[in-house]
DNA sequence: TGTACATCAGTGAACGCGCGTTCACTGATGTAC
DNA sequence: TGTACATCAGTGAACGCGCGTTCACTGATGTAC
């Protein structure tokens, strides 16, 4: 028997010495799949995520101090998955910054559809597992800091200009409403997805520069 | 003793005969302020609402068959403003089309940031007093219509071309996103509001209308 | 006008359930000797 | 190499709670006579 098959009956075999990180890992994941499937941070409890790990539901207490914690760290490594995809998408588009927007704007809404249930949870206002404090501000800020700038280089203006700074914001809006839209709604006669982002970024990036400010 | 105060530890007067739609208006408004404070369906509890109407929670079965039709009313009753709301503001604004496409968008995204726990649990994915079915579709159809007309009259296009669905549903999605955005990010350094609706008004109805088909 | 009684809006106890968290416990790991 | 034992990752029973729903019941309303 030199190969130890595992018995989800019995007692889970303890981790080695401070290879804790395995069943920490593990909680996580178990609780993300939870998430996705439900896409309802209020929905998720301790006591399913440890059926689904095959442990007690106590020892989730080893590794997170409550619940709360425990949403928190999917969350943060859902959006660490999202920016990293981001950047990968940005470096790997053409030399024309409005490219590199429209990019961006696909690989957003195909992340977001790709994974509805956790893309909810994300931005869920619930205070189950908020991002609070700095940390809570800084997650996903510097995503939002690569389209603006972007954004600045599609719209010939500087970055701190409010023009660009409105413009990559409505973007934002405009890709999260797409993802949030299309996943509430399914039964809507939707449009091409492809089709609504190209179509946006046209005509965003039709209008000169100076136009819309001087309103 | 003319006067019948009415006495909350007691039982409730009951209704006159054929007039029982008092204490269902009173229990759906309690469970929309409930759902308005949490922004969550599951979260909503039929106990919950008994005791804020001051009701035993069985009364609330004598209006509703369960906890799934009392959230479907909720719904049905804020859709029907949030309509109603967006017709007024369309039959006031002037002849200029793009203008009645900018005033829809400013009430939209007032109407979802005055209420945004309401609006959050208008377009939840949560299967919880689901819009099903052919109501469940009819739902806001009309006043997405009344978008589709005028965005046909703002880019001259015929309302079934498909850039006039497009450009239309982008819409929706931007309004929609810049709704569930600001209030899921509070602390997010948003732009103000009115020139980001205005600067996206501005700059999708900047392309003439062959433009972005042509493709 | 006065009384008996059917109607039915509203009640309250009870059910079984899943939850987050606590606490004392177990037992494999790994080290001291 | 072999043994005793400290460490600590993981356990399971128990707590008090709020929930949706059921059921037999109550008692004011309003009508028949």
């Amino acid at each position: 028997m030199a190969v130890e098959v595992p018995t989800p009956t019995r007692r889970r075999t303890p981790a080695r010495r401070g290879s804790g990180e395995t069943l920490r890992t593990e909680i996580i994941e178990a609780a993300s799949e939870l998430l996705a499937e439900s896409g309802d941070v209020e929905t998720m409890s301790l006591r399913a995520v440890a059926r689904r790990v095959g442990i007690a539901t106590t020892s989730i207490y080893l590794h997170f101090a409550d619940i709360d914690q425990l949403i928190l760290a999917v969350k943060i490594k859902r959006f660490d998955e999202l920016t990293s995809m981001l950047n990968a998408t940005r470096a790997a588009a053409g030399p024309d910054p409005v490219q590199h927007v429209r990019a961006i704007g696909h690989a957003y809404v195909a992340f977001g559809l790709a994974h509805p249930g956790n893309y909810r949870v994300m931005f869920s206002a619930s205070t189950r597992g908020m991002l609070v404090g700095a940390s809570g501000l800084m997650i996903g800020l510097d995503a939002f800091g690569a389209l603006v700038d972007e954004v600045a280089g599609a719209l010939g203006t500087s970055t701190d200009d409010p023009e660009t700074q409105i413009v990559a914001t409505n973007l934002w809006a405009f890709v999260h409403g797409v993802v949030a839209l299309r996943t509430a709604r399914p039964h809507f006669p939707w449009p091409d997805v492809g089709r609504m982002i190209d179509d946006m970024v046209d005509r965003v990036f039709s209008l000169p520069a100076s136009a819309s400010a001087a309103k």
